[in-house]
DNA sequence: TATGAATGAGCTTTCATTCAT
DNA sequence: AATGAATGAAAGCTCATTCAT
């Protein structure tokens, strides 16, 4: 409860401008209950990106299926907007937080995970684009990464009027005449 | 001066972090004379967004030269991606205060306009995106939009590692393949 | 039990640095229960050092036995010392206590009936001085007062490592030969 | 002024009753300037330690004149006694420290040091001792130290009403007696 | 009798802002 | 035009105390 209410916070005004009060106040409860279940504002929000930071992982990892590469591209597409239009508070936060690297240690090495997991799936997209016949799959990865975490944050950002389904449908379209006729074309 | 400090520190360490002393030892002058200069704290974060708001508009509406649709989707990002280059730290400012909106009344006028901004540009995409014969041009020219953000946010968080020139060739080749052949076609 | 853990605390880290759940888990029981059987921590204070209160007393008053003053004396270092030697604890919590004069009307009180005891007991070393035929008989006592005091709180700090049995034998010693004359003088 | 103000309220209250709005009405400035001065309340008892150490130093050390043992031993009750005349406030605050030690690293290294020099100093008090012919001259140092204490703690926690003069002659008195025949009886 | 979740007053500390110089 | 000492409101956090169970 006090999780949420501190998410749903620090997504709308930012987390220095979330006071303990507010948050206590959200909750429903004290500011000193708020500090029997964490040490400091600062648990609170680690806390926040740990608990999804495991979830995030388990959702988007590629399952490497045997199907082909478009149709995995398509789950990677789907999965992860998926995942984005079932958090967008998260993901405001998140993005925010990345923006401004915050000065603790704690949220620093949160962040660093963070951004390794991405690294990897970069170099899995990478392996996925050289699958597809990409010239330059490393860039066409990094590419497709950043057309993504454009989307996320348009989302994230206002997820009542952004149009996230049908985002998702013209970028599955978009890759798939990109590189649909690919196969057919080296045959 | 001072407005090129405060931009520096409001960038890397986000706006409630940055102290006024912080502000006034990176600009090399004394707390009491920034108060000459600028209001308040806030006052000097929005004329921050105010000059480089004009630039932005200028640097970035479609200057609907006679040319060839595709030309024009290419100029409109290697001139995006151009301004965005030279303006690091300005852009990651912008997207930070986008995604936790500030409480003042005055940073939250100055988003609503640049979000108009991007409105229009959206709309403009959309013009263009149905003359390179586009199914659904509205989504494509939100896809489209969100995509060049996207970039921009990654480079805006690392500019030193991100491969923009190379991402933009690949943005471009991009589009010139999902639409290069639509004339064609048409004809 | 409370009472016992409260003084090892009290005395270990200071009355104010001693926090209710430190004296609960150091009892062994919770925060609650301490609080039906004292009304607040105040009062466990006071209670300790009211329990201790008739002890010193009764440990310590000169039992006016028919002895010469010279055993008197020993026998008063004696009994002083070891007192103190029983109950180190006490005897820091109630040296620290006097320093930092309390602002609680109880803690007040109790500490003025010591001090009143302590002034009786310096009247009676006065005659016992002038018994031993002490030039200056009421500062001889108030020197003697503040000598036991010093060893006191001495070994209060570090009963570990203070050599209190040597120290005693040293202060009667000094006192024999000081005093061990004079009567043979007299005659 | 300001170390002089909080001198006074750690003596009288002690560090953790004494508040920083304490401090600051008792010198007469905000909490804020004080904050300007120093880092936080630790370092204000840190530097009030620091600041009289050295003064202590000075003052107490013995600087083994040539003179008798005897006028030796007399120098040094009365560098101290004056010593401590002079600031009793000090006194009071710094036996208080050393009854409850501190949590703060700091300042436990503060009280580590003096402890050093209060060893230093017993062992030359060893040393005259046994020069003055004493049996047990290091029990005789660490009860002469012990002793001392004693009428410091004393004059510190009433600096109006304790007889520090008289006491001074007294104790003086009292070491002359005790030490006084010993180089005739030798000889 | 016994618990520990819950409270809120009060503490230390920070920092935008002011003002005497 | 320029300084930085000074302010005070508001933040994070602690802890004695209460209370539902």
């Amino acid at each position: 409860m006090l999780l949420s209410a501190s998410l749903e916070l620090f997504a709308e005004k930012g987390f220095h401008s979330t006071t303990m009060d507010d948050i206590a106040r959200g909750a429903g409860v004290s500011k000193g209950l708020a500090y029997n279940y964490f040490t400091s504002k600062t648990e609170i929000l680690s806390k926040i990106l740990e608990d999804r930071f495991s979830q995030i992982q388990l959702a988007l990892k590629d399952k490497e299926g045997c199907s082909e590469p478009l149709d995995r591209l398509e789950e990677i597409i789907v999965r992860r907007l998926t995942h984005l239009k079932e958090n967008p508070l998260f993901y405001r936060l998140y993005y925010a937080l990345f923006l401004n690297r915050p000065t603790e240690k704690i949220l620093q090495k949160l962040i660093a995970k963070t951004a390794a997991v991405s690294g990897e799936l970069t170099k899995e997209m990478d392996h996925l684009f050289s699958q597809l016949g990409a010239n330059n799959s490393e860039m066409e990865a990094v590419c497709f990464f950043s057309e993504l975490q454009g989307v996320a944050i348009e989302f994230a950002i206002s997820p009542k009027t952004f149009p996230l389904d049908d985002i998702q449908k013209t970028l599955i379209e978009k890759y798939r005449r990109l590189y649909g006729n690919n196969k057919t074309r080296d045959k």
